[in-house]
DNA sequence: CCCGCGTTTTAA
DNA sequence: TAAAACGCGGGG
């Protein structure tokens, strides 16, 4: 038809494809990209998202939609081809996609509610109630109790999934009918009433003390929320009111944003740059007129890489353009989170994992509204929705924070490069210790390198010591874990009144509980995995699932009470460090100690202020701290993180130990680490110990080349997963079967595509689903793209009900 | 994801 | 033989 428009709608539902809806002339002009809108979708309402002019469809009717979501885009138009790209390369959908990028909270759909038909005469218990079945009768009696339940409370009820069956038989008999509530978004912008002078009338002489306080202030202000007005007078709601009647004032309602920054932070002046700092600052910004282009920016720790990211923040804001700077997930507390709002005070919007939704949705706002041009934030800010996008930061690019594993499961860092060259700007991935896959794309020229040799405070790095722990094997008692090298250290440390930090990837008391009777380790009930002591809280955890159960059970194999606390963690250092150093005040950092709202934060300020001489911590520790008294870190056990099943092993090694190195030192006195390993000659903890990262590339990647592991081909995971045991492997089988199918039938270039699998994942079972796993892995990744698309085309693979196939491409986890 | 429909299995 | 369970396709 003529005056039809059609426009393309992504739904936020799990489903592949876009839709074409049609779009009533009263809503022609209002509905924008970037909007949400309600669409009938079946035969419920759910969300939708604008993308743009759509196409009609010769074998589909098009539906109207029925109306917008939203008075505004939320999100830039331009942002729509970074969505569409990651849905196509992650493989999932797009409107899942969208709705993953949004604040949560923000998504309205039909709810399916049924109540019994009210009929006078159809009281339950009169003989004109059709006969009902056992099922049946139990609806009806629920409604009778209850009124009105959703569909889906009934599926969690009778642990039957075919409720629809059943509640189609009772519309048709005419007892129940069935009615859809539309479900609010869960967050909101929060509003205030604001008072303003409208100018008219004097006061006059009778007017109460009171009012003619709220009048002053008022006119004073020009304009004054209502919750301050409150605090100076406690009665202002119901005077101002009575003002407002009378035309002296005027109230309006406006949309205030929540603060989620914490103490305010004192502006700084930017320091002068050093010559190196500034040759990096100005070849980025000689290039930026040039638009997209990709740098490394590699630099010991203390080179000064944030002063270079301030700079080039501050150059893009004097071009008019936003600037965004990724940051691992410790950020919430960090330093370089500080230095940004010290530089930028509320040009700034901060996004982690501590807001609440509603100051998300504030932050998110204040951005799209170009009230904040900066955005410093985790994974998740990838998708901020920044206008005029001038230049992208990722700050220690080679973090695992950065990959998203649940969900969409997505690697922000990589997606931050795309962005920008959709955007047509730079992107500046930086580290001290580079991941192998950014600096081979510097091998390969397809990154520019930028370098920064000298530490800022001209301080030499700390000194490394390897402890070789098979020495200890055989000793008894502490001296075993914490060595005498190490304990000597510390010793040392102490006296010069110096801290220490002292570092172990692994928390808890005892790591490896074991019955002495039966000789089997305590293992959690939902996973297959080996509980851990906790001492702190006098219990048997499982850190998987965060299942716990008393420490005093007997054992659950075989019931006798011999179970030994074999395995060390960090709670059992902090113990061993208090027997050795009984003056010292010790401290811990790890997930038990600093996970409470707080707690991380006061355990951190006690380090800075010299209230702890010895702290102990996990990687928490580890990563983005500057503590200037430390001159001492010790590693307990350099090696936990190299016996892991995982190609990225050595690599997690090498970056986690140069890392917790690069604690030591930073303020004016020289620093020391030491370093206890069994492995003292491998190459990751030598590299480490030197604090060289080339030197570890080039002698990891010929292990990557000659097993075909990223970065020189890719991969995509299929994690295969579900309650049934059996049901999983079978499926797993199957799906293996059809990959195999699959590439054989690609004569041109199945030879490319290597599976790997079906096997049983590293932890079989995690929170009662059984796992497995197969590898695809491609020089091309194309070609894994291409086969996972066509075995979503075959339906078979991905629509098992009890058996889920999750895709992760460029996986990170292996186990 | 949720719905609806056709088909197979189950229990009385 | 009716009810419950299962499997599959589709949504504009």
């Amino acid at each position: 038809m003529e005056n039809q428009n059609f426009i393309e709608i992504a739904v936020a539902l799990p489903v592949h494809g876009t839709f074409t809806y049609t779009l009533p002339l009263d809503l022609a002009a209002e509905a924008i990209p970037g909007m949400r809108v309600l669409v009938p979708f079946g035969n419920r309402r759910v969300t939708g998202y604008v993308l743009g002019p759509g196409h009609e469809n010769t074998e589909f009717k098009a539906k109207p939609i029925q109306g917008l979501l939203d008075e505004a885009p939320l999100f830039p138009p331009a942002m729509i081809e970074l969505f569409r790209w990651v849905s196509d390369y992650y493989i999932h959908p797009l409107g899942e996609v969208i709705k993953a990028a949004l604040p949560k909270g923000l998504n309205r759909y039909d709810v399916s509610f049924l109540s019994l038909v009210e009929k006078p005469g159809n009281l339950p218990d009169l003989p004109d109630l059709p006969d009902l079945s056992p099922r049946e009768q139990a609806v009806v009696d629920l409604l009778k109790k209850k009124g009105s339940v959703s569909v889906k409370s009934l599926v969690g009820r009778g642990k039957n999934p075919s409720v629809s069956a059943l509640v189609r038989r009772l519309i048709q008999k005419g007892v129940i009918q069935q009615a859809a509530r539309l479900k609010k978004d869960q967050i909101q912008m929060k509003t205030e009433k604001f008072i303003l002078p409208t100018g008219q009338g004097e006061p006059m002489e009778r007017m109460s003390a009171k009012r003619r306080q709220i009048l002053e202030i008022v006119r004073e202000k020009g304009e004054i929320s209502l919750t301050l007005l409150k605090q100076e007078v406690p009665t202002a709601p119901k005077l101002v009111k009575i003002l407002a009647g009378a035309g002296y004032l005027e109230v309006i309602e406006r949309q205030v944003f929540r603060d989620p920054l914490g103490d305010p932070v004192d502006p700084d002046v930017p320091p002068e740059l050093m010559d190196e700092q500034a040759g990096v600052v100005n070849q980025v910004i000689s290039e930026m007129d040039k638009g997209f282009s990709r740098y490394l920016l590699s630099g010991v720790t203390g080179s000064g890489k944030t002063e270079v990211y301030l700079r080039l923040v501050t150059e893009a804001m004097d071009r008019g353009q936003g600037a965004l700077v990724l940051v691992p997930e410790i950020s919430l507390i960090s330093q370089t989170e500080r230095r940004f709002r010290a530089r930028f005070g509320k040009k700034i919007a901060v996004l982690h994992s501590g807001l609440t939704m509603g100051e998300r949705l504030d932050q998110w706002n204040r951005i799209m509204t170009g009230d904040a041009v900066i955005v410093i934030g985790v994974r998740s800010s990838v998708f901020a929705p920044i206008n005029n996008l001038g230049i992208i930061i990722v700050d220690e690019e080679h973090d695992t924070s950065y990959k998203q594993e649940t969900g969409l499961r997505y690697n922000a860092r990589d997606i931050a490069v795309v962005r920008a060259k959709i955007e047509n700007i730079p992107v500046v991935l930086g580290s001290a210790t580079p991941s192998v896959q950014s600096y081979y794309n510097v091998c390969e020229g397809r990154f520019k390198e930028l370098k920064l040799t000298k530490r800022v405070n001209c301080h030499p790095l700390p000194e490394i010591e390897l402890v070789d722990l098979k020495r200890y094997k055989d000793f008894r008692g502490i001296e075993r874990i914490i060595t005498p090298e190490l304990s000597r250290g510390i010793g040392h440390c102490l006296e010069r009144g110096e801290q220490a930090l002292i570092f172990l990837n692994r928390r808890g008391f005892a790591t490896y509980p074991v019955c002495q009777a039966c000789n089997e380790p305590v293992k959690c009930k939902f996973c297959d995995l080996t509980m851990t002591l906790h001492m702190d809280t006098n219990e048997f955890r499982c850190h998987l699932c965060g299942f716990s159960m008393s420490m005093n059970q007997p054992c659950p194999n075989c019931n006798a009470r011999r179970i030994k606390p074999l395995g060390f963690g960090t709670e059992r250092i902090e113990n061993m460090l208090q027997v050795l150093f009984p003056d010292a005040r010790v401290a811990r950092l790890d997930q038990d100690t600093g996970s409470k709202k707080g707690a991380m934060v006061s355990i951190l300020k006690k380090v800075k202020h010299r209230t702890v001489d010895i702290i102990i911590g996990t990687q928490m520790l580890a990563k983005g701290h500057d503590f200037p008294f430390i001159t001492l870190v010790g590693v307990i056990c350099a090696d936990l993180s190299l016996n892991f099943p995982d190609f990225r092993a050595g690599e997690r090694t090498f970056q986690l130990l140069a890392q917790v190195a690069g604690r030591a030192g930073r303020g004016d006195r020289k620093g020391r680490v030491v370093m206890q390993t069994y492995n003292p000659e491998h190459f990751s903890i030598e590299a480490s110990k030197n604090q060289d990262f080339v030197e570890f590339y080039h002698k990891e990647i010929p292990f990557r080349k000659g097993l075909g592991y990223p970065p020189v081909s890719r991969i995509i995971q299929l994690k295969i997963s579900g309650l049934d045991k059996d049901k999983v492997k079978v499926h797993a089988l199957f799906v293996g079967e059809e990959c195999k199918r699959l590439v054989d039938q690609d004569r041109e270039n199945g030879h490319l595509v290597q599976i790997l699998g079906p096997i049983e994942a590293g932890i079989p079972k995690i929170a009662m689903r059984y796992r497995w796993q197969i590898l695809l892995k491609s020089p091309r990744a194309t070609l894994l793209n291409r086969l996972v698309r066509a075995m979503l085309a075959e339906k078979k693979v991905f629509a098992n009900r009890e058996v889920t196939v999750g895709i992760d491409v460029d996986p990170y986890s292996m186990s």
